[in-house]
DNA sequence: CGAATGACCAAGC
DNA sequence: GGCTTGGCCATTC
């Protein structure tokens, strides 16, 4: 509410972040979906990078289950390090099991 | 208010 | 499977 009040799809998109349940993961696509707007994933996208370091960010990913910042240090560590101790599962190629860890957002605004 | 921006997505090669 | 192109639309400058 008083950080970064200028969107007000920011703050949508934050909500639904807070809620993510451990060990899984939600695609851009999904919130932007969730709002009214399949569309907006990039605007979510946009919401993420100046998301505020208490949400579990590293819980958001692309629809096809690759990390946006895979190989990036964020605050000390990577993407993929935090979404494994959560238990996560990886595919071979990397990208995120989407079939046994994708959440169905199931909250009502 | 017009132009640029972006941690995306789908389609095409 | 990976790279390129076009489209999308709220936020920023």
């Amino acid at each position: 509410m008083s950080l970064m009040e200028g969107g007000l799809f920011f703050q949508r998109v934050y909500d639904i972040v807070e809620r993510i349940p451990l060990g899984k993961v939600v695609t851009y696509g999904s919130i932007a979906c969730y709002l009214g707007n399949p569309r907006n994933a990039r605007m979510v996208g946009w919401a993420m990078h100046s998301c505020p370091n208490f949400l579990p960010w590293h819980r958001v990913i692309l629809k096809n289950g690759k990390l946006p910042l895979e190989g990036l240090m964020v605050d000390g560590t990577n993407q993929k390090e935090l979404l494994l101790e959560e238990g996560v599962v990886f595919l071979s190629n990397g990208f995120v099991d989407l079939e046994k860890c994708l959440w169905q957002i199931k909250i009502r605004l």
